[in-house]
DNA sequence: TAATTATAATTGCATTAACAACTAATTATC
DNA sequence: GATAATTAGTTGTTAATGCAATTATAATTA
Protein backbone atom coordinates (compact mmCIF):
# COMPACT_ATOMS: atom_id res chain seq x y z
CA UNK A 1 0.00 0.00 0.00
CA UNK A 2 1.53 3.59 -1.17
CA UNK A 3 0.67 6.25 1.22
CA UNK A 4 -1.56 8.98 0.52
CA UNK A 5 -0.08 12.11 -0.42
CA UNK A 6 -1.34 15.11 0.83
CA UNK A 7 -2.93 16.64 -1.52
CA UNK A 8 -3.82 20.56 -0.84
CA UNK A 9 -2.97 23.37 -2.76
CA UNK A 10 -1.81 24.65 0.31
CA UNK A 11 0.76 22.73 0.99
CA UNK A 12 1.55 22.35 -2.31
CA UNK A 13 2.22 25.95 -3.05
CA UNK A 14 4.56 25.91 0.08
CA UNK A 15 6.86 23.30 -0.81
CA UNK A 16 7.43 23.79 -4.30
CA UNK A 17 8.10 28.00 -3.19
CA UNK A 18 10.72 26.51 -0.98
CA UNK A 19 12.46 24.22 -3.40
CA UNK A 20 12.60 27.08 -6.03
CA UNK A 21 13.50 29.80 -3.30
CA UNK A 22 16.39 27.69 -2.23
CA UNK A 23 17.81 27.40 -5.51
CA UNK A 24 17.25 30.87 -5.99
CA UNK A 25 19.42 31.79 -2.79
CA UNK A 26 22.55 29.48 -3.47
CA UNK A 27 23.01 31.21 -6.16
CA UNK A 28 22.11 34.81 -4.43
CA UNK A 29 25.30 34.16 -1.95
CA UNK A 30 28.16 35.45 -3.67
CA UNK A 31 26.06 38.75 -3.26
CA UNK A 32 25.16 38.21 0.26
CA UNK A 33 21.55 38.83 -0.35
CA UNK A 34 18.66 36.54 0.02
CA UNK A 35 15.74 36.43 -2.26
CA UNK A 36 12.95 38.23 0.12
CA UNK A 37 15.76 41.03 0.69
CA UNK A 38 16.20 41.05 -3.18
CA UNK A 39 12.41 41.83 -3.13
CA UNK A 40 12.83 44.79 -1.68
CA UNK A 41 15.39 45.63 -3.13
CA UNK A 42 13.68 45.68 -6.50
CA UNK A 43 10.72 47.85 -5.47
CA UNK A 44 13.01 50.36 -3.51
CA UNK A 45 14.46 50.50 -6.82
CA UNK A 46 11.77 50.66 -9.69
CA UNK A 47 9.77 53.28 -7.59
CA UNK A 48 12.40 55.66 -5.41
CA UNK A 49 10.76 57.41 -2.13
CA UNK A 50 7.96 54.67 -1.44
CA UNK A 51 7.15 54.63 2.25
CA UNK A 52 7.23 51.09 3.75
CA UNK A 53 3.94 50.77 3.72
CA UNK A 54 3.79 51.37 -0.18
CA UNK A 55 6.63 48.55 0.14
CA UNK A 56 4.83 46.52 2.07
CA UNK A 57 2.09 46.54 -0.63
CA UNK A 58 4.22 45.76 -4.00
CA UNK A 59 6.12 43.29 -2.29
CA UNK A 60 3.02 40.84 -0.30
CA UNK A 61 4.68 41.36 2.97
CA UNK A 62 2.98 42.57 5.93
CA UNK A 63 4.81 45.94 7.66
CA UNK A 64 6.69 44.54 10.28
CA UNK A 65 8.37 41.83 7.75
CA UNK A 66 9.16 45.11 5.30
CA UNK A 67 10.55 47.13 8.10
CA UNK A 68 12.82 44.50 9.33
CA UNK A 69 13.78 43.64 6.04
CA UNK A 70 14.60 47.08 5.12
CA UNK A 71 16.61 47.52 8.18
CA UNK A 72 18.83 44.39 6.96
CA UNK A 73 19.08 46.40 3.96
CA UNK A 74 19.85 49.81 5.69
CA UNK A 75 22.91 47.93 7.34
CA UNK A 76 24.41 46.76 4.41
CA UNK A 77 24.48 50.32 3.25
CA UNK A 78 21.85 49.47 0.14
CA UNK A 79 19.31 51.90 1.13
CA UNK A 80 18.69 55.00 3.06
CA UNK A 81 15.54 56.59 4.44
CA UNK A 82 14.96 60.02 4.85
CA UNK A 83 12.08 61.46 6.74
CA UNK A 84 8.55 62.66 4.89
CA UNK A 85 8.28 66.09 5.25
CA UNK A 86 4.73 66.06 4.37
CA UNK A 87 4.03 62.91 7.14
CA UNK A 88 6.20 62.57 10.14
CA UNK A 89 5.23 59.54 10.94
CA UNK A 90 6.45 58.13 7.48
CA UNK A 91 9.65 57.70 6.14
CA UNK A 92 10.46 57.60 1.93
CA UNK A 93 12.79 55.16 0.95
CA UNK A 94 15.71 55.52 -1.61
CA UNK A 95 18.64 52.98 -3.25
CA UNK A 96 22.14 54.70 -2.98
CA UNK A 97 25.01 53.97 -5.59
CA UNK A 98 25.22 50.40 -3.97
CA UNK A 99 21.81 48.78 -3.87
CA UNK A 100 21.07 50.49 -7.50
CA UNK A 101 24.58 48.30 -9.25
CA UNK A 102 23.37 45.18 -6.70
CA UNK A 103 19.70 45.84 -8.42
CA UNK A 104 21.12 45.44 -11.80
CA UNK A 105 23.46 42.76 -11.17
CA UNK A 106 20.84 40.50 -9.16
CA UNK A 107 18.19 41.32 -11.34
CA UNK A 108 20.55 39.79 -14.27
CA UNK A 109 20.63 36.43 -12.44
CA UNK A 110 16.96 36.40 -11.94
CA UNK A 111 16.38 36.28 -15.39
CA UNK A 112 18.89 33.29 -15.13
CA UNK A 113 17.37 32.20 -12.60
CA UNK A 114 13.93 32.14 -14.42
CA UNK A 115 15.37 30.75 -17.55
CA UNK A 116 16.12 27.76 -15.52
CA UNK A 117 13.08 27.25 -14.29
CA UNK A 118 11.84 27.24 -17.66
CA UNK A 119 13.34 25.10 -19.00
CA UNK A 120 12.40 22.54 -16.53
CA UNK A 121 8.69 22.53 -17.67
CA UNK A 122 8.08 23.42 -20.83
CA UNK A 123 7.58 27.56 -21.48
CA UNK A 124 3.86 27.41 -22.07
CA UNK A 125 3.26 25.56 -18.94
CA UNK A 126 5.38 28.00 -16.96
CA UNK A 127 3.30 30.60 -18.71
CA UNK A 128 0.23 29.09 -17.53
CA UNK A 129 1.99 28.30 -14.52
CA UNK A 130 2.29 31.71 -13.97
CA UNK A 131 -0.94 33.17 -14.63
CA UNK A 132 -3.20 30.85 -13.03
CA UNK A 133 -0.73 31.50 -9.63
CA UNK A 134 -1.82 35.65 -10.82
CA UNK A 135 -5.19 34.56 -11.05
CA UNK A 136 -5.12 32.84 -7.62
CA UNK A 137 -3.64 35.05 -5.56
CA UNK A 138 -5.50 38.54 -6.88
CA UNK A 139 -8.56 36.57 -5.74
CA UNK A 140 -7.31 36.17 -2.15
CA UNK A 141 -7.34 38.53 0.23
CA UNK A 142 -4.22 40.25 2.23
CA UNK A 143 -4.52 38.36 5.42
CA UNK B 1 4.44 55.52 -14.92
CA UNK B 2 2.76 52.14 -13.95
CA UNK B 3 5.90 50.56 -11.62
CA UNK B 4 7.30 47.27 -13.18
CA UNK B 5 6.11 44.27 -11.33
CA UNK B 6 8.14 41.76 -9.96
CA UNK B 7 7.93 38.97 -12.02
CA UNK B 8 9.83 35.67 -10.86
CA UNK B 9 8.01 32.52 -10.64
CA UNK B 10 9.70 32.60 -7.01
CA UNK B 11 7.87 35.73 -5.64
CA UNK B 12 4.89 34.29 -7.39
CA UNK B 13 4.97 31.30 -5.50
CA UNK B 14 6.14 33.15 -1.99
CA UNK B 15 3.16 35.55 -2.18
CA UNK B 16 0.20 33.19 -3.14
CA UNK B 17 1.43 30.40 -0.99
CA UNK B 18 1.61 32.95 2.09
CA UNK B 19 -1.51 34.35 1.54
CA UNK B 20 -3.34 30.68 0.93
CA UNK B 21 -1.50 29.33 3.83
CA UNK B 22 -2.24 32.44 6.05
CA UNK B 23 -5.94 31.95 5.67
CA UNK B 24 -6.02 28.46 6.30
CA UNK B 25 -4.10 29.33 9.34
CA UNK B 26 -6.71 31.48 10.31
CA UNK B 27 -9.39 28.31 10.09
CA UNK B 28 -7.31 26.57 11.80
CA UNK B 29 -6.97 28.55 14.78
CA UNK B 30 -9.96 27.01 16.55
CA UNK B 31 -7.73 23.38 16.88
CA UNK B 32 -4.74 25.25 18.13
CA UNK B 33 -2.62 24.09 15.74
CA UNK B 34 -0.59 25.62 12.83
CA UNK B 35 -0.91 24.24 8.67
CA UNK B 36 2.62 23.26 9.05
CA UNK B 37 2.20 21.17 12.14
CA UNK B 38 -0.89 20.00 10.30
CA UNK B 39 0.94 19.03 7.32
CA UNK B 40 3.77 16.43 9.81
CA UNK B 41 0.26 15.35 11.80
CA UNK B 42 -1.10 13.80 8.47
CA UNK B 43 2.13 12.27 7.89
CA UNK B 44 2.44 10.76 10.79
CA UNK B 45 -1.01 9.20 10.38
CA UNK B 46 -1.46 8.58 7.47
CA UNK B 47 1.57 5.33 7.69
CA UNK B 48 2.21 5.23 11.53
CA UNK B 49 5.74 4.03 13.12
CA UNK B 50 7.84 6.38 10.44
CA UNK B 51 11.14 7.88 11.86
CA UNK B 52 11.72 11.32 11.01
CA UNK B 53 14.26 11.35 7.95
CA UNK B 54 10.81 9.52 6.31
CA UNK B 55 8.35 12.26 7.27
CA UNK B 56 10.75 14.41 6.33
CA UNK B 57 11.00 13.05 2.74
CA UNK B 58 7.30 13.44 2.88
CA UNK B 59 6.93 16.48 4.34
CA UNK B 60 9.24 18.13 2.10
CA UNK B 61 11.01 19.44 4.90
CA UNK B 62 14.68 19.38 6.38
CA UNK B 63 15.11 17.40 9.44
CA UNK B 64 15.79 19.68 12.09
CA UNK B 65 12.36 21.50 10.82
CA UNK B 66 10.82 18.47 11.01
CA UNK B 67 12.21 17.15 14.13
CA UNK B 68 11.47 20.53 15.57
CA UNK B 69 8.07 20.54 14.95
CA UNK B 70 7.19 17.23 15.99
CA UNK B 71 8.12 18.48 18.93
CA UNK B 72 5.75 20.70 19.03
CA UNK B 73 3.05 17.81 18.44
CA UNK B 74 4.72 15.78 20.66
CA UNK B 75 4.27 18.65 23.76
CA UNK B 76 0.80 18.79 22.79
CA UNK B 77 0.05 15.17 23.27
CA UNK B 78 -0.48 14.32 19.70
CA UNK B 79 1.68 11.99 19.37
CA UNK B 80 4.76 9.33 20.58
CA UNK B 81 8.05 8.59 20.10
CA UNK B 82 9.63 5.36 20.50
CA UNK B 83 12.93 4.03 19.78
CA UNK B 84 13.36 1.94 16.94
CA UNK B 85 14.42 -1.47 17.99
CA UNK B 86 16.84 -2.18 15.00
CA UNK B 87 18.15 0.76 15.04
CA UNK B 88 19.19 2.76 18.44
CA UNK B 89 19.79 6.29 16.12
CA UNK B 90 16.51 6.43 15.04
CA UNK B 91 12.74 6.46 16.92
CA UNK B 92 9.36 5.58 15.16
CA UNK B 93 7.03 8.12 15.17
CA UNK B 94 3.21 7.03 16.02
CA UNK B 95 -0.16 9.53 17.00
CA UNK B 96 -2.16 9.00 20.04
CA UNK B 97 -5.85 8.89 20.24
CA UNK B 98 -5.91 12.52 20.83
CA UNK B 99 -3.56 12.97 17.30
CA UNK B 100 -5.62 10.29 15.35
CA UNK B 101 -8.91 12.58 16.17
CA UNK B 102 -7.60 15.54 15.55
CA UNK B 103 -6.13 14.91 12.45
CA UNK B 104 -9.38 13.68 11.08
CA UNK B 105 -11.40 16.95 11.97
CA UNK B 106 -8.32 19.20 10.41
CA UNK B 107 -8.48 17.04 7.72
CA UNK B 108 -12.33 17.73 7.16
CA UNK B 109 -11.15 21.40 7.57
CA UNK B 110 -9.10 21.22 4.93
CA UNK B 111 -11.68 19.94 2.50
CA UNK B 112 -13.97 22.69 3.10
CA UNK B 113 -10.79 24.94 2.55
CA UNK B 114 -9.92 23.59 -0.59
CA UNK B 115 -13.07 23.56 -1.89
CA UNK B 116 -13.43 27.73 -1.03
CA UNK B 117 -10.23 27.73 -2.97
CA UNK B 118 -11.69 25.71 -6.05
CA UNK B 119 -14.54 28.22 -6.07
CA UNK B 120 -12.31 31.34 -6.31
CA UNK B 121 -10.99 30.07 -9.82
CA UNK B 122 -12.44 27.27 -11.72
CA UNK B 123 -11.94 23.59 -10.48
CA UNK B 124 -10.40 23.39 -14.03
CA UNK B 125 -8.02 25.81 -13.59
CA UNK B 126 -7.42 24.43 -10.38
CA UNK B 127 -6.49 20.84 -11.75
CA UNK B 128 -4.33 22.88 -13.97
CA UNK B 129 -2.45 24.71 -10.96
CA UNK B 130 -2.42 21.64 -9.05
CA UNK B 131 -0.11 19.43 -12.01
CA UNK B 132 1.54 22.21 -13.18
CA UNK B 133 2.81 22.64 -9.53
CA UNK B 134 3.62 18.98 -9.33
CA UNK B 135 5.24 18.99 -12.49
CA UNK B 136 7.34 21.57 -11.38
CA UNK B 137 8.08 20.49 -7.81
CA UNK B 138 9.03 17.20 -9.32
CA UNK B 139 12.02 18.77 -11.38
CA UNK B 140 13.62 20.71 -8.70
CA UNK B 141 16.30 18.55 -6.18
CA UNK B 142 15.81 19.12 -2.52
CA UNK B 143 18.47 21.60 -1.08
C1' DT C 1 -10.26 74.16 19.26
C1' DA C 2 -10.63 69.72 21.81
C1' DA C 3 -11.50 65.10 21.56
C1' DT C 4 -11.78 61.14 18.82
C1' DT C 5 -10.35 58.16 15.24
C1' DA C 6 -7.19 56.55 11.87
C1' DT C 7 -2.65 55.59 10.24
C1' DA C 8 2.82 54.78 9.71
C1' DA C 9 5.99 52.65 11.98
C1' DT C 10 7.97 49.83 15.85
C1' DT C 11 8.40 46.19 19.24
C1' DG C 12 7.68 41.66 21.31
C1' DC C 13 6.67 36.95 21.01
C1' DA C 14 6.14 32.54 18.70
C1' DT C 15 6.67 29.64 14.49
C1' DT C 16 8.94 27.87 10.41
C1' DA C 17 13.02 27.45 7.93
C1' DA C 18 18.04 26.78 6.04
C1' DC C 19 22.42 25.57 6.96
C1' DA C 20 26.46 24.08 9.44
C1' DA C 21 28.49 21.65 13.15
C1' DC C 22 28.03 18.01 16.22
C1' DT C 23 26.95 13.20 18.65
C1' DA C 24 25.91 8.53 18.61
C1' DA C 25 25.05 4.46 16.23
C1' DT C 26 25.42 1.64 12.09
C1' DT C 27 27.58 -0.08 7.90
C1' DA C 28 31.51 -0.73 4.92
C1' DT C 29 36.25 -1.69 4.20
C1' DC C 30 40.72 -3.17 5.15
C1' DG D 1 37.87 -7.42 14.38
C1' DA D 2 39.57 -2.58 13.96
C1' DT D 3 39.17 1.52 11.42
C1' DA D 4 36.79 4.53 8.33
C1' DA D 5 32.74 6.22 6.28
C1' DT D 6 27.92 6.87 6.50
C1' DT D 7 23.62 7.91 8.63
C1' DA D 8 19.68 9.48 12.23
C1' DG D 9 19.04 12.81 15.03
C1' DT D 10 20.20 17.24 17.68
C1' DT D 11 21.76 21.92 18.55
C1' DG D 12 23.00 26.73 17.43
C1' DT D 13 22.63 30.68 14.57
C1' DT D 14 20.32 33.61 11.47
C1' DA D 15 16.34 34.98 8.65
C1' DA D 16 11.46 35.61 7.38
C1' DT D 17 6.89 35.66 9.00
C1' DG D 18 2.21 36.59 11.50
C1' DC D 19 -0.13 38.73 14.83
C1' DA D 20 -1.02 41.71 18.67
C1' DA D 21 0.10 45.68 21.22
C1' DT D 22 2.26 50.19 21.39
C1' DT D 23 3.87 55.00 20.02
C1' DA D 24 3.75 59.10 17.47
C1' DT D 25 1.60 61.78 14.17
C1' DA D 26 -2.24 63.08 11.18
C1' DA D 27 -7.01 63.54 9.98
C1' DT D 28 -11.73 63.87 11.40
C1' DT D 29 -15.48 65.40 13.96
C1' DA D 30 -18.01 67.20 17.75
Amino acid sequence: MTMQELDSIGFLLGSTYRRVSNMFAARLKEYDITPEQWGILYYVCAQEGMNQKELATYAYKDQPTTARILDVLHRKGLIQKEIDRHDRRAFLVYPNEAGRELMKKVHALEAQHNEEMTKLITPEHMEQLSQLLHELRSRLEPS
